[in-house]
Parts: structure tokens; C-alpha cells; sequence
DNA sequence: ATCTGCAAATTGGCTTGACCAAATGACGTG
DNA sequence: CACGTCATTTGGTCAAGCCAATTTGCAGAT
């Protein structure tokens, strides 16, 4: 299968390729613009595009007079996400940053928004009267929170979170945090961030939410 | 002043620009190269090197054999806040959460890793002055104060938020931070961060970083 | 009148060659 | 050894031309 892309693309993956292969590691000089035309067999009007391609995509830096040069090469997708190492170190994280978020929240809730969180927090108390796991409702109730900012951003990094307490690392610690009493005091603390949030009062709210993932933290690791 | 950025630049902005202007609707066709290229004063390689810049940030769409198409004109219409991904939102996430991380790491930091961060804007300042772009010192000393918390997580999420800005969708509107009026700027903000910090401040430090984020928002945005 | 098909005109894709400007480095001078 | 000068290296830009994909228009057939 022949690439019937425009050169430019296909010259900027082959010089994509020469950097990932280790032949120019970060820093250092790629060849003159005419020597890697040549060297690629390209003309160099075409190459030229592909540099600029590159430069855009933040792979190489072009000096004028001094030469072409390999920027940061380890540059994971913004996906792949590994977040997390222990525990503990989490939880600190989610309080640290979901108190600064739900600060940014307090301000411009809406009497919707905080509508659908008290339906959620309601159907988390179903859940834990009739012994399920509520932890659908958990999450949901922190990542409405963070998308009431508006910023998706937050949002993102929330859930991001929330999800790696779930991961394949993570469970085997799991089970202890599902007894009837531990969800009750955390449904408890989320009706106390609730009632901030109605208030409208930043720094009780981040109190709150401050309070309940610290405690979170705590009897996710005490038992 | 003088524009002394490339020419390919220049000519992509001045196309952004008649395209802003109305002259050109989303969907319309845009003069030929050639004569695009005649009525803008430059020469058709370096518009196809503009071209380029725009095919890669979304703004056209380019078919062989028939034209340069104007894609989406689609302007977020928000009151200040953007829907989706934007350099605001981008820069929103980063004042909120590394000022939270920052209040963290005044607690804790060495003497050690204030000589380090000392010692990244000292490198910082000779890359200005030396006309350099200092965006790996830059980098360096947000991801350092993130990890003198100890916690790899708040590392981590420094990290992406950082190389978000130089994923290939900021990409297009790099190039106007970066003045040496900017640099300057952002270093003395920098350095403002690193004294309350050294004062052990946990306070003077947020403040500090929440606004060296937020100005440099702006700076990215104004251009 | 409408449809079909092919050829010319239009338009982007790419190359060659050349010259200018900025940065670098070697060399000679103090 | 320090410093300034100048040739070399390297990116920046332009000009003209040919090729390939697409569109357009017109002639011929239905």
C-alpha cells in the first residue's frame, strides 16, 4: 500500500521516526535542511514543510543560522494516564486538589446543579439501605461538582482520580472500605459539602470536602 | 516594531486574519495559491508554509486540485469562559491547582531544592538574555515544586497540565509568548514564587503562583 | 433539451536553482 | 590571552517551471 499522503506528512513521520529510533537524541543537531533533503530524498521546499509540521507539533526547534535541534523527546500521550502509587498518597492528592476545585464550584453553582447532587447523594442512602455499593453515586457526586466550574479540565483531573482507586493496583486493598458504617459516614460528609454548597460559602465547602477525603483516606487504610 | 518572526508566521496570521474579518466564510473557497500568494506580497512556498501552519491547527482544509476551503469559523461564544479545551481553561486549571500543590510544598521544602529551583531561574534568565526560549527551565520549576511535596501524583498532573500547552492544538497559537518582554515577566514572577517560598510562606506562595499563572494566561492570550 | 464523455483550463504538489541574512567559527592582531 | 574581523555554515526566501488531481465546459449522442 503506497502513501498517498501529501510529502510533507510522510517526510515529517520518517524524521519522527529518526528521533524516536535514537539517531538525534534531545538536544542535539539534526543534519543542514539541504543534507537531509538529500538524505531523504526529498526536495527542500518539501522538507522545509515537514520542519515546520514538526516545529508545530513541538518536536524540533528551528534556529535561524545555527541548525535544526531535537526537542524534550519523551512526551507521553496526554491519555495514558498512569496516575497514582499508593494510597495514601491518593487521597492526599484528591483533597488537596477537589478542595481547590470545589472552591472555583462554590462561587457559580446553580440551584440545579446542587438539585441533581442531592438526588444523587438521596439515591446513594438507597443504595447503602439496601446494601449495594454506592460507588457510581460517589463518583458522580465529585464529578459533577467539578464540571459545575465549567472547566472541563477539572473535570478530567477528577475523574482521573476517582478511577484509580479502582484500578487493577488498587484492588486488592479494596473490600475493607465497604462496610455499611463507612458509607454511611461518608454519605454523611458529602450532605455536609452539600449544605456549603447551598450556602454558597467557598470555605466552608472547602472544608468540608477537605474533611471528608482525609477521613476517606483514613479508614480506606485502617481496616 | 517590526514582526521578526518567520515569514510563514506572519503570512498564517494575516490569512486568520482575513478570515476573522469576514472576508471568507467557513466553507468558502479561498483565492489560488498563486494569486493568494500575489495579493499577500509573498512567494507561493512561503504561503504554502503558512498554509501548512493552518491545515495542522484546523483552520482550513486543503484538496489537490481544487482549493484552500475555510473550515470551522466557529468562535466559542462564552462570556469570558470557552467551552472545550482552550489556553483560558488550560491556564484557569493550572493557577487553581498548582497554587493548591504550592501551599503543600512551603511546608516541607529543603534548602536543597530552593538552591535547585534558585539555580533553574538563574538558567532561566541566561537563556533570555541570551535570547533563547527558557521553556524547559520554565517546566522544570513548576514539575520541582510539584515534587518537593513528595507526592508523585501532584507531579504528575503538574506535568500534563505543562506539556498540554504544547500539544499540537496549542500549537498554532505558540510563537506570540514569545517575546523577551514576556520571558522577563514571567521570570520575576517566578522569582517572587521562589522568595515566599524561602520565607516558608505557604500563603505569600499561592498568591504568587496564582497570579504568575493567571498573568501568564493573559500574556498568552493578549498576545 | 438533456445526458455523456473527453479535453482544456484550473489548482494544488513538488522540484531545481539561486540569493539573502543570521549565526558560527577560525584566524590574525593587539 | 583577549578581542575583533571575515569567511563559512545554516536557515529564510524567492523565482520559474513541470507534474498530477480536479473541475469545467463544450461537443456529440440520445
Amino acid at each position: 500500500m503506497t502513501d498517498t499522503r501529501r510529502l510533507y506528512q510522510q517526510t515529517a513521520d520518517r524524521v519522527r521516526q529518526l528521533i524516536a529510533k535514537g539517531d538525534y537524541q534531545a538536544g542535539t543537531r539534526l543534519p543542514a535542511e539541504r543534507e537531509l533533503a538529500q538524505q531523504l530524498g526529498v526536495s527542500r521546499p518539501s522538507l522545509r514543510e515537514a520542519l515546520i509540521a514538526l516545529e508545530i507539533d513541538g518536536t524540533i526547534e528551528i534556529r535561524m543560522g545555527s541548525g535544526i535541534y531535537v526537542l524534550n523527546t519523551a512526551k507521553p500521550a496526554g491519555n495514558g494516564r498512569s496516575l497514582g502509587e499508593s494510597p495514601s498518597e491518593l487521597m492526599q492528592a484528591r483533597a488537596v486538589i477537589e478542595s481547590a476545585i470545589i472552591v472555583q464550584a462554590a462561587a457559580s453553582i446553580t440551584q440545579e446543579t446542587l438539585a441533581t447532587l442531592r438526588a444523587t447523594l438521596d439515591a446513594m442512602a438507597d443504595d447503602i439501605a439496601n446494601a449495594r455499593k454506592p460507588i457510581e453515586q460517589d463518583r458522580a457526586f465529585h464529578l459533577i461538582i467539578a464540571e459545575s466550574t465549567g472547566n472541563t479540565l477539572f473535570a478530567e483531573i477528577v475523574e482521573n482520580l476517582f478511577d484509580e482507586r479502582h484500578s487493577p493496583l488498587s484492588a486488592g486493598i479494596r473490600g475493607h472500605f465497604e462496610t455499611a458504617d463507612s458509607w454511611t459516614a461518608a454519605l454523611n460528609e458529602h450532605y455536609a459539602i452539600l449544605a456549603a454548597l447551598e450556602a454558597r460559602d467557598p470555605l466552608a465547602a472547602q472544608a468540608a470536602m477537605h474533611t471528608h477525603l482525609t477521613a476517606s483516606g483514613r479508614r480506606w487504610l485502617e481496616n
